[in-house]
DNA sequence: GCCGTTTTCGGCCCGACTGTTTTCAGTCG
């Protein structure tokens, strides 16, 4: 059972409990909610941890619900569950996937009309609609029946549930909103907060927030944004429109004198939002949009205002927390330990070791869009103190060893003949090379021997198991010019989950034998995942953050890999391409 | 049902908006 089915049975608990609507099970309702979020973020299988009885340690899940996943896993089922589950039909819980759609108003209608068919409960009701009977129930009025039709709509084209933008494309929308909001003259300031802000490596919707004495107007200006499908709300300082391909953009609205508990607020996440305002609830405060609510002596309270976010985490005694940090994964103990880790930037990087470009290497994959010299002069501009091409390696199926000799030896002559024109800048000659799903890599002994060093990844048979692509990996690494596994888990965003790697074993052998992993800042990558960089840079394993980039403009994407860097909590010092010139060399050579 | 730098008992984030209501329930973030 996946985690993804384990955290929706943990969910329909919690809507069970709320459609039972008893005071007593208020708090069980959130404990579910909870233990479901958790299990659905954890990067490895919760049937792994049961298996290796760790369900202790995972947060949200404790004696109760830990004896309900140990039923679960050796019974394959619950009895618990099914008690809860009981009399309430399955088409309930295909309903509240449909947003608009909560516990309450998915069972009432499902009750109502009998629609007990969990296959056609979308279409049926949609039917209800139409004839007008929804209008007629106690509750429910013609502004909701239409409301409910356009929502089953929408579900079935797959709105609402449309996959996640990935980052940049998501910048790109918050640039055009954030301009277009500033057009008015009583936005003071607008910024792009929410998900993007901690650069998540997908983003559902964009947030804005805007400081100003006048929402009504700004809300006005925003509602009458000409690219939008609809408004979704319109309030008295927030709003959400839909903009065209379905995307949310929602705004929100404080004084300037009041923008840093919006800021705050509004970068989220929720979790660390909920866990800041409980710390905040022993210190006697209590947190909102607003700023802080203080309890005076005669028992009122007292609302403190803050127009830069530092100042609102310095009133809580904490120390300002990068928004990419902002996850409740331990970042507010060490706030107010005052430990912060000093996370890397982009300014500490010093060079991009995995460039793709035009020399016609004869590659396995594809070939990069410029030249040699044009990639060099783009990195100079940039300000890198050294680049590494990394063309993948000449098939090898079409070629002979002799061949694809010749063809190394070719691209590293263009290279120097590059280098003997141009001081400012060092090239190092290496290769992205496959590992074949024997463990052995694409080039010959005598081909690596050409090269300063070499990029090794996965391009094949990705299916197989976590031991066998252990296995692949560790022999790939293995030769002393193979320093740098890049892309580490394979992963695209919104297609492939990536292959499975025993991580323990992966960082315990780059360690010991001085292998890098890359950051692979290509946007529809971000590879490794966050959660992976976190555990690797507590086992002090090193990373190089790359662009992989086949166009000079992709060289521009460094800043999204420093991104999910620094989500992954890295410091400068685990980051080796923040390194001179000098000590890289050294350490490509140890 | 979970959790602990006041606690193993007694707490549990905080607010906006909408529709259908005359004061609130439901949903969302």
């Amino acid at each position: 059972m996946s985690n993804q089915q384990i955290a929706k049975l943990l969910r329909n608990i919690a809507i069970a409990y709320t459609i039972k609507n008893e005071k007593k099970l208020r708090f069980q309702i959130i404990a579910y909610q909870k233990a479901a979020d958790a299990v659905s973020n954890l990067t490895s299988e919760v049937y792994d941890y049961y298996k290796e009885d760790k369900l202790d340690s995972l947060p949200g899940i404790g004696v109760s619900i830990r004896s309900h996943l140990v039923e679960l896993f050796k019974k394959g089922k619950v009895s618990h569950f099914e008690w809860a589950l009981k009399g309430i039909p399955k088409s309930v819980f295909v309903l509240t996937d449909v947003p608009t759609f909560g516990p309450k108003r998915a069972y009432r209608l499902v009750k109502e009309f009998k629609l007990n068919n969990p296959q056609t409960v979308i279409d049926d009701l949609e039917k209800r609609a139409r004839k007008r009977e929804i209008s007629k129930l106690e509750g429910f009025g013609e502004k909701s029946e239409k409301d409910i039709l356009r929502a089953l709509k929408e579900f079935k084209l797959g709105k609402g549930k449309t996959t996640r933008m990935v980052l940049p494309y998501a910048f790109d929308i918050a640039k055009k909103m954030v301009a277009y909001v500033k057009k008015s003259k009583y936005a003071q300031k607008a910024e792009p907060l929410g998900s993007l802000r901690r650069m998540m490596p997908t983003v559902g919707d964009i947030d804005i927030a805007v400081a100003s004495n006048h929402p009504k107007e700004v809300i006005e200006h925003f509602t009458k944004y000409p690219y939008k499908e609809r408004v979704i709300e319109k309030g008295d300082i927030t709003s959400s429109i839909l903009v065209s391909g379905g995307r949310q953009v929602d705004l929100m609205i404080q004084p300037p004198h009041a923008f840093g508990s919006l800021l705050q607020h509004f970068t989220g996440s929720k979790n660390h939002n909920i866990a800041l305002r409980e710390f905040a609830l022993k210190k006697g405060l209590s947190l909102s949009e607003y700023g802080i609510k203080r309890r005076m002596e005669n028992g009122k309270w007292k609302m403190e205002n803050y127009d830069s976010e530092e100042k609102f985490y310095t009133a809580l005694g904490l120390d300002w927390i990068p928004p990419e940090m902002r996850e409740n994964t331990g970042e507010i103990e060490l706030s107010e330990r005052h430990k912060l880790p000093r996370l890397v930037e982009l300014k500490d990087i010093n060079g991009d070791l995995h460039l793709h470009s035009s020399f016609p290497i004869e590659p396995s994959h594809d070939l990069g869009k410029n030249t040699i010299k044009e990639i060099t002069e783009k990195a100079e501009i940039m300000g890198y103190q050294y680049i590494g091409f990394s063309e993948h390696n000449p098939s090898i199926s079409k070629h002979t060893k002799t061949q694809i000799l010749s063809l190394i030896k070719a691209r590293n002559k263009e290279i120097d003949q590059i280098l003997s024109g141009n001081k400012n800048i060092r090239i190092l000659k290496l290769l992205e090379i496959d590992v074949l799903p024997n463990g052995s890599l694409a080039v010959s002994n005598e081909g690596l021997n050409l090269l300063d060093g070499a990029v090794v990844s996965i391009h094949s048979s990705f299916n197989m198991d976590e031991n066998e692509m252990t296995k692949r990996v560790i022999l790939g690494l293995t030769h002393p010019k193979a320093k740098i596994l890049a892309h580490p888990t394979g992963r695209i965003l919104n297609e492939r989950s990536g292959y499975e790697l025993d991580w323990e074993k992966i960082f315990n052998f780059c360690k010991k034998n001085n292998k890098a992993l890359e950051i692979n800042s290509w946007p529809s990558r971000l590879d490794p995942p966050d959660p992976i960089i976190r555990l690797a840079t507590e086992k002090e394993v090193k990373f190089i953050i790359n662009t992989d980039s086949h166009a000079l403009w992709q060289m521009e994407l460094m800043m999204f890999g420093v991104a999910i860097a620094r989500r992954g909590w890295a410091k400068k010092s685990d980051i080796l391409n923040n390194l001179s010139y000098n000590e890289f060399v050294k350490w490509l050579k140890s």
